[in-house]
DNA sequence: ATTAGGACCTGTTTGC
DNA sequence: TGCAAACAGGTCCTAA
């Protein structure tokens, strides 16, 4: 379940059913699960035997479980979902799924934690934590070290609203794609993107660098609004390939304005929603609520 | 150094 | 009806 507010009800049922728990044993089926992990996927499994969940953090679409192993070197279990990837706590003896790629057992004997993952872009990885350069307000344990490129999301207290209006305003990119861009704010994919840049009237292709202070401000500011919605609705979910750890949906897409709702009215004039290619995927827009800017001439010479 | 584009997967939907 | 192409919410690597 990809954006934010999907990866954050995943963390809060990991909270709800995992934490404080103790490992007995981990299962890892196939390399690609951990191919993140260079040690390889029975390293993984090994190591965490036995290792306590002390907390479950975030930051942005990045998930982990602060561990606390018997060896006293406190580490991160980094999770993914990427496009498809589940966490399910379920029982034992519940049937595997088609695409499960790892199981965890606690010393509890209660239900296992699960990770499914139809197209496997997700995946699983035991890293180090480190302080955060950018400040460790709200992650006491640190950041694990595949997450320390990632910008801080809207939603956590080490967002710098200034400082990332100047980063976003720093590139000569299309503003859709600084907004997917994880190193400049973190968090946000195709769906939120889409629905920010529709709520503040803004067409994705505009340039970034073209673009006032106070409109990228609004920008951010209605990412973070919208981001903060679905998530009290349990998050957007389209089929049931995005669920809770519990296999239960969201509905905030009863709420989208423009994603996926190409030919529909526009909640806010009536002109219809547009949709166009962009970089592999699809944009979604309102043509008279967020006018398409002149085409940006190349520069050869 | 920065930015644009393709690669990585599998399953479902769309269109000829 | 059957098959191929298009499409799906993400990130990373490479080449310009």
């Amino acid at each position: 379940m990809p954006e934010l507010p999907e990866v954050e009800v995943v963390r809060r049922g990991l909270q709800d059913h995992v934490l404080g728990r103790t490992i007995s044993r981990a299962v890892l089926t196939g390399a690609r699960v951990a191919r993140r992990h260079a040690a390889g996927p029975a390293d993984l499994a090994a190591r965490v035997a036995g290792s306590r969940v002390v907390d479950v953090d975030r930051r942005g679409k990045y998930l982990w479980l602060v561990l606390d192993p018997p060896a006293d070197d406190p580490h991160a279990l980094v999770v993914h979902l990427g496009m498809s990837g589940q966490l399910l706590v379920e029982d034992a003896a519940a049937p595997r799924e088609k695409h499960l790629h790892a199981a965890f057992d606690f010393a509890d004997d209660g239900p296992q934690l699960r990770f499914v993952d139809q197209r496997t872009f997700g995946g699983l990885a035991l890293t180090g934590l480190l302080p955060d350069r950018r400040g460790d307000a709200g992650h006491p344990h640190g950041i694990p070290e595949p997450v320390l490129h990632i910008a801080p999301d809207p939603l956590e207290p080490a967002f710098d609203r200034a400082a990332t209006v100047k980063r976003v305003r720093g590139k000569d990119s299309e503003i859709k794609r600084v907004l997917l861009d994880q190193t400049v704010v973190s968090g946000v994919g195709n769906i939120y993107a889409d629905e920010a840049l529709w709520r503040a009237q803004v067409h994705g292709r505009r340039t970034a660098s073209a673009l006032t202070g106070p409109t990228v401000g609004r920008v951010l500011d209605h990412a973070a609004e919208v981001m903060r919605e679905a998530l009290a609705q349990g998050g957007t979910s389209f089929d049931e390939l995005y669920v809770n750890v519990n296999g239960a949906s969201g509905y905030f897409d009863r709420s989208l304005a423009a994603y996926g709702q190409t030919g529909r009215p526009c909640p806010r004039c009536g002109t219809l929603i547009a949709r166009e290619q962009f970089v592999n995927r699809s944009s979604h827009f309102c043509p008279r609520c967020q006018p398409r800017p002149r085409p940006r001439r190349t520069l050869p010479r």
